[in-house]
DNA sequence: CGGTTATATACCTGTCAAGGCATGTTACGG
DNA sequence: CCGTAACATGCCTTGACAGGTATATAACCG
């Protein structure tokens, strides 16, 4: 899954963090999380290719806005390892214990 | 979120990927997944002090089983963005009923 | 004990990406 | 047009990290 590897960047989730509440240009985001601006461009380039956020243009500016999909995508991703705390409370010890997996 | 950044790697995705069905030992995802053991155990020591997975003694072999702890906290850190999808299902459908094109 | 199996660690190297600076690009404002 | 504002991109340096080989450690077997 790429959208895991795309928000492993610490940079990168504090603007996914910051377009939750709003959408913002780019130099919203830049004053935001003060970092330089050609830094804040790239993570928003990498997070648009992956389909994260998406652009739109407002007389010079670029007003950046988060896409579900990657997040859908995300939680499908997490979805096969929800039984494991289904799992783990009550059934795992005894069934450890007994030791019926060959 | 530590988990994120750990669960990047395509490598440790594969290996936890193969602990979803049944733990095992180290040579055990050496031969699934065709990696040098050493590789492999500095995957499983990320995702152990990651919280991700436990090991248990059993002879001389290192039994690795996943913890839902983190996966949990991944569930939590996503949860905010599940609003994303209900928000464009909303706006889908009010702009569906209203149904104008400028 | 000595040898063997199973895993961890040390060390080294190549790769890749993040961030800074400088510069290109594009759309407005006068 | 020309200058400027708002972003994007290119180039460069640096640091982190993955993977391999060689070696240490630990438990088991004879």
């Amino acid at each position: 899954m790429d959208v895991l590897e795309v928000l492993a960047e610490p940079a990168r989730r504090r603007i996914v963090d910051a377009l939750l509440t709003r959408e913002a240009s780019v130099s919203d985001l830049v004053s935001a999380l003060g970092m330089s601006q050609p830094a804040i461009s790239k993570h928003l380039r990498v997070l648009r290719e992956a389909g994260v956020v998406t652009a739109r243009a407002q007389a010079q500016q670029r007003i950046y806005r988060l896409e579900p999909g990657p997040f859908r995508e995300l939680d499908a991703w997490l979805s096969p390892y929800r039984k494991l705390w289904n799992l783990h409370l009550d059934a795992l010890e005894e069934h450890l214990r007994q030791g019926e997996e060959p």
